[in-house]
DNA sequence: ATAGGTATTGTTATATTATAACGATTCTAT
DNA sequence: ATAGAATCGTTATAATATAACAATACCTAT
């Protein structure tokens, strides 16, 4: 995904394409449904999207939310630790947080066992504050 | 699930069916395995499963794993925290542990934003004991 | 610039995971 | 026993993801 000089290479066609549908998007967006905005631009199978959203992935710009099936842009695409994903039920509203706690104990954790972690999902599930405050 | 005694009820044939296929396994199955190994015990069709698993979990006995489509056995009937599964990329295995500092931070970094969490989902990714230390 | 090899992309087909709809059965309370 | 509610079985289908291979673009050495 860098080119011979280490720098970052432009996004293909493919990949800006599908970077703007999610820029654009409110909340995470699954593959189908992307396959479905950007057919208009082209894209006809899912295998493009699935690729697309891998290197997306692997250039730190995106996330893939395991419970949910659908993907969401990173907010700050420099961080090196663990995103904690807050999912509202109500509207669907996903919000990146880090919590330096919880990556070392994550390590401890892991330590403890003799696990070496590579990659951790932490998904949240509940009521965001608008949703809360709103509708009681 | 439970009686009018607030007792545990007994497993109906399905969950039974179900429990033990998973008890019987060393690492987390996913449904259409289960499947295939509950058909020659008269379970014919995914919604038997789909339904039975979520039986289970309700009962807070049987976990799913958002990140492998796959569920195992609760390591204990008991827990309220939140449970942190290490997944092996080698052997599969996954273990459930808990936390006292990642529950309560997780409780931390909702509330810092009004967030209302209802459900966690904790799942690192990496290599368990035995195979860092048997393969190098 | 051109040929030859390499990596990426497009396309078709198919695999895997999960749910909708509805009738049949069982359970529960009177 | 009987009516209503809940659960279960069955069929069909939806939703999500990948395998296999051909076509194209890309890089490298001449
Ligand atoms: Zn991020
Ligand atoms: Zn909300
Ligand atoms: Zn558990
Ligand atoms: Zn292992």
């Amino acid at each position: 995904m860098k080119n011979k000089h280490g720098s970052k290479r432009a996004l293909t066609r493919n990949q800006s394409l599908v970077f703007e549908a999610l820029r654009k998007a409110k909340n995470p967006v699954g593959a189908y449904e992307l396959l479905d905005q950007l057919r208009e631009h082209g894209l006809r199978a899912p295998l493009q999207i699935y690729r697309t959203l891998d290197q997306l992935i692997e250039l730190k710009i995106v996330h893939r939310l395991e419970s949910l099936n659908a993907w969401t842009l990173c907010c700050d695409a420099e961080h090196d630790s663990t995103p904690v994903f807050a999912i509202c039920n109500d509207c669907g509203i996903v919000t990146e947080c880090f919590d330096e706690n919880i990556s070392s104990n994550i390590q401890k954790i892991s330590k403890r066992s003799g696990f070496v972690a590579d990659r951790s999902v932490i998904e949240i599930h509940g009521r965001c504050d608008q949703c809360e405050t709103s509708q009681g």
